[in-house]
DNA sequence: TCAACTATTTAGACCGGTCTATGTAGTGGT
DNA sequence: ACCACTACATAGACCGGTCTAAATAGTTGA
């Protein structure tokens, strides 16, 4: 009987290791002890460490999809909202894990698109799809006249995730979630806000 | 004839590749061959690596003073024209370097500030320099009526580099400084712009 | 059942990581 | 000039990194 959870043992236990520590200073090693599996196991489940790291992107993707698209979709908010509360519920994630970790994404992002473009495609493509889906919403928004009409909403799109972005890494080095609950207020009570009718 | 000269060659040979690679990815021995220094003489001027961190940190910050504080005291401009004209000279640079390489505020703290306590620490005290000095000029524009009167000027500095850090992040996934472009475009002519008198 | 094949594991090669015990050379005090 | 002292350099210990050649275990088909 063959077993298949092996590879996703090694990406889940994997995914949490390099939230936590990085991709560069996390080893095979300490991914397979952690995973309880036999040492060297690595390399028949992925070509490379830059392959896991491809890897660990899509899971992470996966479980935050699970997580923000019921939130998106839900038709009982209205859309601006459903984009607040998407930011909320990561921002709730963060500081159950003492504003720690913080979003794969970005960590990756800095350390290694320099210098490893898979990656950096991967992380290209599944910012574009998180663009993709925000600005959907902020079009309706902006339909509904919820968000000025002169704001071009892919573009702010874009940058409500950069801007989150920051607030997290800010919010990491001061290990407190008060950057990123700045981020919620400044964005949604005061840059996005209607000033005239 | 004593050198002092060596510990500020490892610095700035160390901070370039740092900045290039990562702290992790980056080798000790890697910087002397670059910097010229024999092997092993590190850890004559470093009492770990951690503390090179510390090192490189202030050399960034100091180098990083040295192009922006003539713009921020630059009284023949407006106040708010020199915050935005200071994020504009740090784009030009990333710029220059093919939108790689970054600020190691945002490298570092992505990377070490869950498991290098006074890396994070040094890294809080920078920003919170950076934040202090925009804030002034914030303030100054507020009492000249450029924003709005009811924005809490420290807040609004400390999320300005958030953002900045997070479109410095997203430029480099993407590898073009158009998300840089946007930040400045959105936060100087339409979050910040004040719509009615 | 047994041979051929595939999946998994093992051990370890090989490299480069941080850091230290020791050696050497240059400086300053007397 | 000599001795103590400091500044620097060397070599290498020791560990852990990625990755691979070869052994083993499990599966499948005749």
């Amino acid at each position: 009987m063959k077993r298949i959870h092996n590879k996703d043992d090694i990406v889940q236990v994997g995914l949490d290791l390099v939230l936590s520590k990085g991709f560069s200073a996390t080893g095979v090693e300490t991914i397979l002890k952690q995973a309880k599996i036999p040492k060297g196991s690595f390399y028949n489940f992925f070509s490379s460490k830059e392959e896991f790291g491809l890897a660990i992107i899509d899971k992470f993707v996966e479980d935050r999809m699970e997580v923000l698209y019921p939130i998106l979709a839900d038709d009982s908010l209205p859309p601006l909202e459903r984009v607040k509360k998407s930011f909320e519920t990561i921002i709730a994630i963060f500081e159950s894990n003492d504003c720690s970790k913080g979003c794969l994404l970005g960590n990756l992002g800095l350390e290694m698109s320099d210098h490893f473009e898979n990656v950096r495609q991967r992380l290209e493509q599944s910012l574009q799809n998180w663009t993709k889906g925000l600005s959907e919403l902020l079009l309706q928004a902006q339909d509904a006249h919820t968000i000025p009409a002169e704001i071009n909403v892919e573009m702010l799109a874009e940058n409500l995730i950069s801007s989150f972005q920051g607030a997290l890494l800010r919010s990491k080095v001061k290990k407190s979630a008060q950057p990123l609950k700045d981020f919620i207020h400044l964005y949604f009570n005061v840059f996005l806000s209607q000033r005239e009718g």
